[in-house]
DNA sequence: TTAAAGCATACTAAATTAGTAGGATATCGG
DNA sequence: CCGATATCCTACTAATTTAGTATGCTTTAA
């Protein structure tokens, strides 16, 4: 079980502008600053604006800024941004759209909640320091 | 984020083990109750016998049951047994190996933590209903 | 002694994830 | 208005992981 680089990525360069809330900052410095592939990010950055997380500013001087407190911004919201909802297991057998349950289903339930749960509770502004 | 069908399968063998505690049951017959390819659950079993969660009897007749009551195993047995450790991120900046602890390891290591008393707290025997 | 079961290893196929390429579009500063 | 700078968009490729298969050996109860 393992959440994919993306998250990595992305929430490095989320802390990364919490850091200084109020600048604007383009994605090279970042990704120099992160070592991050300078184009994978751009797309991570894209997914994050779509989410409404981060404003981006184009042209000369352009760049990157939280679009709200990193106060209001929680792991969740940057984890379901990048990889969309937190669903711990994909469902293999046909039990599942039956109206048969299948034995795990709601192991993987619970466990999707406390998940969501516990990276909600976390916000960018607890590790800027 | 997501855990492999092993350990979706993995859990319905075992709790299709727990049904019938007293009872060993072989591999064909259980793979044809889940829905699973018997040589892929072959594989399976074998590593929860590794783990001592299940016991083998080979020959005619034999077939496998569960090494300990329902009760005192874990879902969180079950999947550390198939998929190695709960672990929610595999590190992919160099910070991490280095003095400079990367800004967001703290939040895989709250999590996993979480995750696995989660899923400890989860018996074979409250899935058997 | 033989058929029924598990055990072990190696291989292949499918799916997902990570990363790249190349250009289109917008905008600030002069 | 021009051009440099930076984001935006789509499609492709490479790498890795996961899922599943094939083949044959070993053990053991009947
Ligand atoms: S088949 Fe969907 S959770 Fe079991
Ligand atoms: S680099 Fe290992 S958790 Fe961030």
């Amino acid at each position: 079980m393992k959440f994919s680089s993306k998250a990595e990525y992305g929430l490095k360069a989320m802390v990364n502008l919490a850091k200084d809330e109020t600048r604007t900052k383009n994605i090279k410095l970042i990704a120099k600053e992160e070592t991050i592939s300078v184009k994978y990010l751009e797309r991570l950055l894209n997914d994050l604006r779509k989410y409404d997380l981060v404003e981006s500013f184009k042209g000369a001087n352009g760049g990157y800024a939280l679009k709200r407190p990193a106060k209001k911004i929680s792991v969740a919201d940057v984890v379901i941004a990048l990889e969309g909802p937190i669903a711990p297991m994909k469902c293999v057998g046909k039990t599942c759209r039956m109206e048969h349950q299948c034995s795990s289903k709601i192991v993987w339930q619970i466990l999707g909640t406390q998940i969501e749960k516990t990276l909600s509770h976390i916000k960018l502004s607890d590790l800027t320091k």
